[in-house]
This record gives structure tokens, sequence and C-alpha cells, in this order.
DNA sequence: AATTTTATACAGTTTAAACTGTACGTAAAT
DNA sequence: ATTTACGTACAGTTTAAACTGTATAAAATT
């Protein structure tokens, strides 16, 4: 080993400690954040012996997280010719890809959610119709405008994150 | 009970799995999420017993929750005259309380991560200003440009984030 | 066709988080 | 001053996630 590879290498580790701390609040897996980064790191394509030896996990583990990244279009798998391996690469765009995903998985999230809920609404609007005890009343209201403020946040949430979407921002740039 | 408590309880379940949710991608956890729901739903202060009761939790449990939740300014402790146990009481303003705490978390970290890799950086230059081994200096360069990239992602966040605080909007509305 | 190499499914293990019940210190009530 | 009630620290338990090693199926090489 040359003599300031140690170094490097050490440096190297910071790195994929620090910038995965970051990814990981885009709701990444310490270990997928760590395989990430090592594989953007590496720039090349790389194969599962390859990140199993980088990280000192199992190939089982690197099979799992890969599977992982790549359902979320963090990673994608590369051919080279006479390289029998599958190869592995990280998306270089880190903000677009990361905005991107995260933001939609946010406005799933919050359309899911506000979907449900909006139910609920119209199953008590309906009770509420019913004739009710004198004390019932009360507490139906009650339920019912707390979640008229529920179904609002829902709703402001989304609006929010759809602002936020960088396809809009460029388009309007561009 | 009155005849339509039983449907008025489970509606109130169904809320609070599905309010829970959205509030988990704020970083709560499950348990956490579902007691602020139960706070949120129930309007009036409530005791650590009350809500154990409510969520059929231990109340060392909710001890550790409502702690959670008070650390991050998201539930009050009140006072009530003649009333002995500790009452909590969840903030009303959903979207202002959890978008600005939220935003928050991602600009301290973001801004954190950042400079802890702009100290990795700097180490770097100074390494590359010293005379280098040949193949040494090439990959001291890569990981110098993968950093650099990385690091513009981190200002990436931190502007983006910055323009979604609340404060900042309603400031320039009102 | 037989052999070797590869990725992954699966079962079992390790590790960390959530939760419980008891015990204790503090504060209110008697 | 004594008793009762309250919140939480702590230790132990349960539960879920991450990980490992082996086994298997598929694919490439010989």
């Amino acid at each position: 080993m040359a003599p300031n590879s140690q170094f490097l290498e050490e440096l190297h580790t910071k790195v994929i400690h620090e910038f995965s701390k970051t990814l990981e609040m885009f709701a990444l897996s310490p270990a997928e954040a760590r395989l990430f980064v090592t594989l953007y790191l590496h720039g090349e394509p790389m194969t599962l012996d390859e990140m199993s030896k980088a990280l000192g996990k199992s190939k089982t583990a690197m099979s799992n997280g890969i599977k992982s990244l790549v359902e979320l279009n963090l990673v994608e798998r590369v051919w080279k010719k006479g390289v029998r391996k599958d190869l592995y690469q990280a998306d270089e765009n880190l903000y677009r890809k990361f905005m991107t995903s995260y933001i939609q998985k946010w406005l799933d999230a919050a359309q899911q959610q506000e979907h449900s809920l909006k139910e609920i609404e119209s199953t008590l609007e309906q009770k509420a119709d019913q004739l009710q005890e004198p004390g019932e009343m009360e507490e139906i209201e009650e339920l019912y405008n707390r979640l008229r403020d529920v179904i609002r946040f829902h709703r402001l949430i989304n609006e929010k994150f759809s602002d936020m979407k960088p396809s809009a921002q460029e388009a309007s740039i561009k």
C-alpha cells in the first residue's frame, strides 16, 4: 500500500460518515446511505463484491441495499462489455434525484392520507345528519372541527411541497 | 357507555392512525406521533394517566413520549388551578409548528454537515499542496472534485429549505 | 453437457429500540 | 409530621430491524 493511502482512506471514511448523515434525512437507512455514498465517491460502477469489501459487510447485505437504492431510482445497473458480474453506479445528479424523489414521496403520502381523512370526514357527516343523542352531537361536532383542521394541514403541506418541485422551478427559469 | 360511543371511538382511532402517518414523516416516531394526535384531538389538556388510558400504554411510556414532544416544542405543559397532576396540551397551530421545526432541523443538519465537509476539503487541499507520489495525485483530485459536488449539494439544500420557511413567506404577504 | 460463478432467498443470529413494572425521590394533602 | 400521590430513573423484557452464512437457482464458461 502506498504511503499516503491510509490517509486518503481515512478522509474517504470521514466523507462517507458526514455525507451519509445528510442522506439519512432523505429517509435512507444508515446502511443505504453509506452504500450510496461509497458508490458515489467511487464514481466508476462497482460489483457487489467490491462494495462488500469496501464497506466490510456481507454480499447479501449489499444485494439488499442495492435493491432498495435501485427501487428509489438513485442507483442504476449498468452493463460493461466482458464483465460478468452485475455493475451498479450512483446517479451523478445528486440534487435533482434526491429532491425530486423526496418531494414526490411527501406528495404521495400527504395526498393518500388526505384522502383517507376525507373519507372519515364524510362518514362523520352522514352520522351527524342522523338523529343523535343530545350529548353525542357535541362530541361529533368537536371531532368534525378537528378533522377539518387536520385536512387543511394536509392541503397546506401539499401546496408547499408542490412548490418545491425542482421541475416547476427550472421550467420557469429556462 | 352511550350507544354511539363505540362508533365514535372507532373513527377516533382511524384519525389517529391516518394522521400519525403524516406526522411520522416529520421525523416523529410512531409512538410520538400517536401521542401527539391523541392530545391534539382531545383538545383539552391531559394528564399522563389519561394519555396512558387513551393509548393503552404504560405511564412511563407517556412520560418519555411527552418529554420528546415538549423538547420538540410541539406540546406544552399547562397549569390549571386545583389540578395536582401535570397537564399537557398539543399546540393548535399544526402547520406553522411542524413546518418551522422541520425546516429548522434540515437547516441545522445541512449546515453542520456542510461545515464538516468543508473541513475535510481544506485538509485535502493542504495535502494536495505537498509533493505527492505520481499516482496519488489523481486520487486526491478525484476525491476533491466529488467533495466539491457534495458541498454544493448541501448548499442547494440549504437554499431550498431557507426559502421554505413559513416566516419568510408570511412576512412578505402581510 | 458439465462445471464454475454469480445473485438472492431463507433461516438464524445479533443489535438496537420501544416498552413495562418496580422503586425512589419529591411535592402536595392530611 | 405523616401519609398519600405523582413523575421519572432504572433494569429487565419484548419486538423489530439489520446483518450473516448457507443453500439454491440461474447464467456464463469450459
